[in-house]
DNA sequence: GTCTATAGAAAGATAGAC
DNA sequence: GTCTATCTTTCTATAGAC
């Protein structure tokens, strides 16, 4: 690309980061500038609404980044269980090396903002159902029967993001790693 | 009770909600005196520690308040999948009405706080811990192997955490409906 | 497009009178 | 124990020079 927008992205790659490891109220724009080497001055220009919308906008990135690891996951392997598995097994990792939280969806920021703002709300809700229609895709062409593989998408999310709150809170990956040893018991058929 | 601690009660009360609603960046001391009725200059002279030592006193509260309601709906029921489920529907109700939310646990916090907080963070941890005891000792019972029903607590806990965060992104009860249609698989013995 | 400077509000915390 | 007043910092956001 040109360096027309070489600073926006700065920006929101490093907003994305923290909003996503601290969370929305805990991340100021100071911080965002700062640790972006971006320049300064140009945060309100590329985002004319401010704070909600370089929200919004890193949710959608998140979105399509842990969307692109599901695929990945999903591709290489025969079985839903496997691919699934192996999803969060990548994620098991991240809390291991602690910094590279990248990849880890958006839990955070969605309790946080699902109350005060609607159009971070839309945003978050729109980031998981994305997200369960790749696992529901993918259930029913193993056989899974519509009904049952919508419910059990939403459930095989809702435990993910579970697990990452309770790995934050147990500085380890071990809440995750339950969770993909205990898939196989529900896409039991 | 003496009128003594109706104000520290008072403050108390009132920060348990609104940190367990908006979380913990989110909530301002000027906000918590406000709503609660509380005396203005007392909350530096009740909780010298300020705004940390408020959030983890808030989250003993959290903590004992859903610890009681686990246990009231495992006491009533013969098998421990129909306790844990009424347990899961009675949040499910919480959605409906809104502004009750009390008795849901206290996922935003944990996740907001875990990575700036060490005092914080361990008191997440406790409430956590004991939640999965209390199901940890209900499933051993029913003649679970320790292993497995450790595994399982901690399962069931992480999917509660999450479901609620879809709940609350979805605006309604759904999520936690589901987890708690697809326990009894999980539980089969 | 980028910068500095700053407005204006709200945050957490403290001091001292009563 | 409670209150008012205030300090310091930080926040989001804007204005205007370059």
């Amino acid at each position: 690309m040109n360096s027309k927008n070489d600073s926006r992205d700065s920006i929101l790659a490093t907003a994305t980061r923290l909003f996503h490891l601290q969370g929305y109220h805990a991340t100021g724009l100071n911080q965002i500038l700062k640790e972006s080497g971006a320049p300064k001055g140009s945060l309100y220009y590329h985002f004319p609404n401010g704070k909600e919308q370089l929200a919004i906008e890193a949710v959608h990135r998140m979105a399509e980044f842990v969307e692109a690891d599901i695929l990945k996951s999903l591709n290489k392997d025969v079985s839903a269980v496997t691919g699934i598995q192996n999803h969060i097994l990548k994620m098991v990792d991240c809390f291991n090396e602690i910094d590279t939280l990248e990849g880890i969806p958006i839990g955070i920021v969605a309790a946080e903002t699902s109350l005060i703002s609607e159009p971070l709300r839309l945003a978050c809700q729109a980031a998981f159902e994305k997200w369960e229609e790749t696992y529901r895709i993918c259930l029913i062409k193993e056989g899974f029967e519509l009904e049952h593989a919508t419910k059990l998408s939403m459930l095989i999310n809702s435990m993910i993001e579970g697990a990452i709150t309770r790995c934050l809170t147990n500085k380890n990956g071990q809440p995750l790693q339950v969770v993909a040893e205990y898939l196989p018991i529900l896409l039991k058929k």
